[in-house]
DNA sequence: CATATTAAATGAATGAGTCATTCAATGAAT
DNA sequence: ATTCATTGAATGACTCATTCATTTAATATG
């Protein structure tokens, strides 16, 4: 085979590869670990019940791979609301907004599953455990401190009101709410109104 | 058998198969029909694997039984809260108590899980369609409208309004946010947040 | 009180069904 | 012609609702 055409051969597999990841992680986002069937992946993906198998070990090496690629996906998310221009409130719309959009839904809602779940693999459960949701919240904390004190944000817990804004956020997810459309800039400008003043 | 010991021995099988209904509510509404397996129920009940035969049919026919029971619950608290005292807000605020506290949170929970799921048995289908959630947005909108013409609500459409709000707290629900604690008092007066001015 | 009768409760065993995984056969590409 | 991707039916391990022989408790009878 010549250079060329095995190049494009290789490119050709990584983005089947991709395919299947990419249907997979919506699955299982939708339906956890155990209520995902292969054959559900293989569907959403436009391929065959068996085709999978060429290009993965087995379904809990998918699961496993996803969830550590969710991960890390958060931390960066995380680590680049720090940077972001404007007011902590700007910050955090920028930030929900982020967090709603097709890709990081599915990988946030994927860990959510894998949290509650039994009967997850190791390696994604200490992933998980490696970096706990939990840490989110910490993250946020001095933004949203640095906005009461800007007399942006209300008076209170901070920890309590971010868990609150989290839960609704992962609620929203959850439901889909397909009635609502893509567009969720009018709702998250709502969504904020649990925060500030 | 004298008429007295058989009235309670009566008592003590309705006893028994009131405990077996709340122990299936409440592990349908967090896993939803095909995740909860008999034998969770019979953990959570505190009786063995196959006491629960000799009160129900079958899985099915308890799944059933409680989503009907749910429905009805349902009505009845939405038909409740036309009649309540106060502002339009002010109802909203008890209604939304009301669907958090523990037994009306499973009821809700679990006509969710019954929506989506798929395998659901025929009748529960049936009882769902003739009351969909949808009308419980429905019934809320004239309350809501009347809550912007008062000038307490914020303008803009209704119905996607409560759609949001609903969602939200269903979000919640599901969440179980332990983190939060009972009182969940606090947290519904900034949830109202989302929809008043 | 002792004992017979009836009903409640247990939990191991069954077996029907589900579903991840395999693989022989087919098709497409080079 | 050869190589490799793809298919989808078949396999078989596993799960779990349901059953039922056995134990335990409650109640009646003498």
């Amino acid at each position: 085979m010549p250079r060329i055409a095995r190049a494009q051969a290789e490119q050709a597999l990584d983005e089947r590869k991709d395919q299947i990841k990419r249907a997979a992680l919506k699955v299982f986002a939708e339906k956890g670990l155990a209520g995902t069937k292969m054959s559900i992946i293989a569907e959403e993906a436009g391929i065959s019940q068996g085709l999978s198998y060429r290009y993965f070990e087995s379904k809990d090496e998918i699961f496993t791979l996803l969830v550590e690629e969710a991960i890390e996906e958060s931390q960066n998310a995380i680590r680049n609301i720090q940077q972001l221009p404007g007011s902590p409130l700007e910050q955090l719309r920028t930030f929900t907004l982020q967090l709603l959009d097709e890709n990081h839904k599915h990988y946030f809602l994927l860990v959510q599953q894998a949290q509650k779940s039994e009967g997850v693999p190791r390696r994604a459960k200490e992933a998980i455990e490696r970096y706990s949701p939990q840490e989110t919240i910490e993250l946020l904390i001095p933004i949203f401190v640095r906005g009461q004190q800007e007399g942006q944000f209300a008076e209170g817990d901070p920890y309590r009101r971010l868990i609150l804004f989290l839960s609704v956020v992962t609620g929203l997810m959850l439901q889909d709410a397909k009635a609502i459309g893509a567009d969720w800039t009018q709702e998250v400008d709502r969504l904020l109104n649990i925060l500030t003043k």
